[in-house]
DNA sequence: GGCTCATGCCAACTATTATTGGCATGAGCA
DNA sequence: TGCTCATGCCAATAATAGTTGGCATGAGCC
């Protein structure tokens, strides 16, 4: 994981930059765990936890399957994915040149000074 | 740089994921310079960058300090400052039980399920 | 004095993100 | 059938973050 775009890589670092979604990664690092059962582990409502798992999942940091239960229930497991990520100036200076403009742009300001 | 705490972490994490911020901390990396100049040369207006620096700062990935040019003018320079954060599961895990229990809390969720 | 350039800061607005509650569905089980 | 448990999703609100423009200050320079 040592080559990811500016932009890929600020969605993994606004990814991680969340105290719930750094407490729902450290519990699947611990071992994998569907939705309702992960919810209640880590005392949250089921609705936040879901939209902070597609966060995790949409950055590449957890992985989902549905599975059955013994007693054939639909279960969605969710389990972290390994990643290995080394942040240094240089690091950044060279993922910048792989932004796309969005969020800035104005290649010419609007007039200040 | 390898012992943060969970707070410092999301701190730095929080503070690395803007296209703003990461253009300023490479066009520092490249060499220091004033808001004013750097403004110019990000082609962002001077209130914003402002406000970037100052959170790059407070999570102290940028420092600054006051010179005299030469006309004795007071410019204000910042530079980057180096470090290294290698980021995995398992360092997460870890910074999360150092986590103060903002923006979670609730150890008695509302009553969903 | 009047012009330029640098800094700092604020009030106001817009855009995003976070969070809650509720509702609907599907499948075992007594 | 009625109850439980799991999933998914949406509409509405709350809370933050991002941006802009303007205004005030201080210091050289013509």
């Amino acid at each position: 994981m040592g080559e990811l775009s500016g932009d890929r890589l600020i969605e993994v670092l606004a990814t991680l930059a969340s105290p719930h979604r750094l407490r729902v990664l450290a519990a699947l690092t611990g071992g994998r765990a569907y939705v309702s059962q992960l919810a209640r582990d880590l005392g949250i409502s089921r609705a936040l936890l879901q939209v902070h798992l597609k966060k995790l999942e949409k950055a590449g940091l957890v992985t989902a399957h549905l599975e059955l239960s013994e007693d054939g229930k639909a279960l969605k497991y969710y389990e972290a994915t390994p990643f290995s990520l080394h942040l240094t100036p240089d690091v950044v200076a060279v993922a910048v040149t792989t932004l796309s403009n969005a969020g800035d742009g104005d290649a010419v300001p609007k007039g200040n000074n």
